[in-house]
DNA sequence: TGTAGCATGTAAGCCGTTACATGATTGA
DNA sequence: TCAATCATGTAACGGCTTACATGCTACA
């Protein structure tokens, strides 16, 4: 078991142990991409193109992913499976302690902290942008929640979304108060 | 204007301009560390002192700080401030409408979404985990808006703590509530 | 005398992005 | 027939980390 891999290369792998819950024939690069839009994004980062391909590659090195090609002209369609070792790596990672703590990128609070350096009505702006933003944003991840509904299968799905929910709308709340603050 | 500098350099550049208005000698890239470690790392990440030292070569060739370099044997100590230049850059960065949204790297989220791979008792540690580090990091961040004060030069800081400290307190809650939901 | 804290930097390498290149299939 | 969508990949490079290398200063 020598791991070594990334987050991001598990959450991957995540999705394709989903996926092999459902039946199917396996998830191309370009599916795995669009489950990650419609996901992953939202607690972690939609990797890539270019990435989910070269973890992939990475991912079949390992034995932890196998390959199902169909070739069609000078084309190569892959359709990826999780193996049973890739079950057991993903399991065990699940399972190490040392969970990382969550790290925030939040541009908007960089620049608010430098707010003495700005004029009064742009603090405002960017604080109004940010509303707007976080409610576009909350409006995907409903729609997210809301096809998920409340099926066994997708629980921790459900789950997780709701969290994303509750973190937008505790955004919009404290970004009221700190505007009236201002 | 070239610009092309990166959130991280305008995040330290911003620490010296504050640096700059409590007169002082300028920081040494050492001391510019600890200040990020005291705030940064909260809203954005705390660079590594490697870093450090690249970016603030990288500002110095772009004229955005200055230098005062004192020799000590064959060491030498650089203290830096911001120039004008570095002022006006900063203000203009500051005024540019595009700001991202946030990224949230959520390894907890990331690994709850797989909750169907994991035994209950393992999410439910998952879970604690978090809480307890969740409380740590609270306990950190309540120290540095305790030290902050209602001080008008630190007001914008300040509110910048408030709303990490409303955001750890809404982790908190939600996760309680998806506890009780498992 | 030795260790903790102050102080600076280079090298190797990972993770991830954008730009670029290419081709098949479907449907307006 | 043209555009959109499905589909795969390479190259170049940026940002950041860890590991490593070095030296000064204060103090126990």
């Amino acid at each position: 078991m020598p791991s070594a891999l990334s987050t991001t290369s598990y959450a991957l792998l995540g999705l394709l142990a989903f996926d092999n819950a459902t039946s199917s024939t396996g998830l191309t690069g370009y599916e795995l991409k669009q489950r990650a839009d419609y996901t992953l994004r939202f607690y972690w980062v939609s990797p890539a193109m270019s990435q989910i391909y070269t973890e992939l590659s990475r991912l079949h090195r390992h034995e932890l992913v196998d390959t199902d090609e169909q070739k069609s002209g000078r084309r190569t369609t892959r359709h990826y499976r999780i193996t049973a070792a890739g079950q057991k790596s993903l399991s065990a990672w699940l399972k190490t302690s040392d969970v990382e703590f969550p790290v925030l990128k939040h541009p908007v609070a960089m620049r608010l902290l430098m707010g003495r350096l700005m004029q009064p009505a742009d603090v405002e702006n960017l604080l109004d942008g940010y509303l707007e933003s976080l409610a576009d944003r909350r409006e995907e991840l409903l729609e997210v929640r809301t096809r998920l509904g409340d099926r066994e299968e997708v629980r921790f799905a459900a789950m997780v979304a709701d969290w994303g929910l509750h973190h937008y709308e505790s955004e919009a709340e404290i970004v009221q108060k700190l505007k009236k603050r201002l």
